[in-house]
DNA sequence: GTTCGTAATACTAGAATTGAGTATAAGGAG
DNA sequence: CTCCTTATACTCAATTCTAGTATTACGAAC
């Protein structure tokens, strides 16, 4: 069956070989929760780099998310709660080597609530899954402790890529993007953009994934930044869009609360919500913040033994899950009446 | 070649059926422009219902993005400015008959500078293509001129879906959806969830498609709202993404400018903005939004002849694209010292 | 050639939200 | 009992929003 029945003679590219030269469709995740005021991410190991939980797509389920959800859950144990399908990467471009076959990878976001101990290093189903921090990956976006010293490395590596530019225009816009990616006097620096970020680095040949697929637009002068652990094909690519997004949601969205156990101190949240954003945030105007949007309430315990006075403990109110307004208007909408 | 070659071996689905039964993907485009204050969407007409232009992947280009624009500007002669990629549809309950094909569909956002005028009802490459009022899929996600009547008319017939529902869980649980996606006393209605509302028609079986596809979850009295014109297949699910993304994005990227002529002003923005987002904006508070955040500069020139006092043109700095911190800055950060 | 409708632009009082703290309470360890 | 640590409560100034009003300047109708 043919979607689009009034032009289905159409074809993307030029229409020249017939119906499809062997295309094939993985699903990957990733697969985040926070374990002890650190990000987590699930990955697979192998005698190779690592990689992300990921399979050929299947004509078996009716929905694509719950086709990814019921295959982690029996390759892992896993039981995802929050689903958010990210993105679909199918840049032939990426391929480590130019086969005929293109794959499209429809990468996932998914959420667990914490991590159970028999996932740690398990192998159910012949698949060695861990919990990896995700900073492993990407030093350079854990700023919790001020300004990481990667950075300031990779800073200087990036100047020496603007300057060798082809023209003054293409300098131009390389410093512009790094400006824009890594913040400057005027720009802040921004915890979302992380896959600017990775985009940048593989485009100027400071990650080796771009020398594996053999696309640095520049050479640095050795293997001057190998920094931050690599991963199996794109998956680095998808880790990054997966922080992102998720970096990005927790500013509008209760989603953090997918990540935390059902009850918790409010410093504990606030951790939380550091570990992915990779900040630290003002704790009084962190707890109005929350507290001002009704997504808590006190469960009426308190826990001690924290090394201070003991806290009450909260839940989420999962009411506001179907309530809560976008929270991020920005739009001055006519209210009354008035133009 | 497999991805993951740590564990290519498994599938999504369980792994009975070999390589792939037969999977096709397809492209499809929320093509978008504002002229005189309506937005349009680019539609496929047909002796059926409109169709969003698509077609068939094929491994041509390295980007799936850069195979889109090509295509797109060999059939219509649009060339497309602002290019995202919106969601990947691939539910087989939603196919028309359970053939066992699936068919996965790419769908992308595309933001055109103006209507050119071949373009309305050309025929290039045998295609019809038209600019259609996107109101005319969604009537009811117009609030320009106040609350739509059909609202009215569907809050009532959501009402009898609510009742209708099997326990006392499901009618609270449907109840809540409602709530949500319309509007109550203390949930504003909010514009940017468009996809939560059709969705929601579409299981209460308000919306022809539902019908079609044989899964409504409950048969309204007779045909009681067909209200909107429908489109091919899943297409109409695929443009309420994008209008959803369109009108989420407009809040915090500068992106009606990729709608705007090189020149206009302040009030033609506005209404820009207010069609798109189909509600009314207080004129000077919107006025004062866009200036502070230095979105625009004047060109110097100024057009009388509007019917009022002659406005001076503006023209988008495009040097905030790259400059531009998020602006919807949401978390508080810390910024000097303290905890 | 004055008056009216409409649009553009300017200015503003008051409310609400934020940023950045300080002050106080209440455990546990030594 | 004193100190260290964490929790919780309050505060105050700066900024940003809301909802206006006021003024300027055309074009058209009379």
């Amino acid at each position: 069956m043919s979607v689009t029945s009034s032009n289905s003679g159409n074809s993307v590219g030029n229409g020249g070989n017939a119906a499809s030269d062997s295309l094939s469709v993985d699903l990957s995740a990733v697969i985040v929760a926070v374990t002890e005021d650190e990000p987590k991410v699930l990955a697979i190991r192998s005698d190779g780099p690592d990689a992300l939980p990921s399979g050929r797509l299947e004509s078996q389920h009716t929905t694509l998310g719950a086709g990814l959800r019921s295959w982690v859950e029996r390759q892992t144990g896993l039981s995802l709660g929050y689903l958010e399908q990210l993105y679909t990467f199918g840049d032939s471009d990426r391929l480590v080597h130019g086969s005929a076959q293109r794959v499209l990878s429809i990468g996932y976001l998914a959420l667990v609530r914490e991590v159970r101990a028999d996932v740690e290093g398990s192998r159910s189903g012949g698949i060695d899954a861990v919990w990896r921090d995700w900073y492993r990956y990407f030093p350079w976006e854990d700023w919790r402790r001020g300004k990481p010293a990667i950075v300031s490395r990779m800073e200087g590596q990036l100047k020496r890529w603007i300057a060798a530019a082809a023209g003054k225009e293409e300098r131009q816009l390389r410093e512009a993007r790094v400006r824009f990616a890594f913040g400057s006097r005027d720009i802040p620096w921004s915890d979302d953009r992380v896959l600017e970020r990775y985009e940048l680095l593989y485009e100027a040949g400071l990650v080796p994934e771009s020398h594996r697929d053999g696309r640095p637009t520049w050479a640095p002068p050795r293997e001057a930044l190998a920094e931050g652990q690599t991963m199996l094909a794109d998956h680095r690519r998808v880790l990054a869009t997966g922080i992102a997004r998720l970096r990005g949601k927790i500013k509008y969205r209760p989603v953090v609360f997918e990540l935390m156990p059902p009850s918790f101190r409010f410093l504990q949240l606030q951790h939380a919500v550091e570990a992915l954003a990779g900040l630290r945030l003002h704790k009084s105007n962190f707890r109005r913040l929350v507290e001002s949007q009704g997504l808590v309430e006190e469960t009426g315990e308190v826990e001690a033994g924290t090394g201070g006075r003991p806290a009450r403990l909260l839940r989420f109110r999962r009411e506001v899950l179907l309530d809560r307004p976008a929270l991020g208007r920005r739009l001055p909408v006519v209210r009354r009446n008035s133009a």
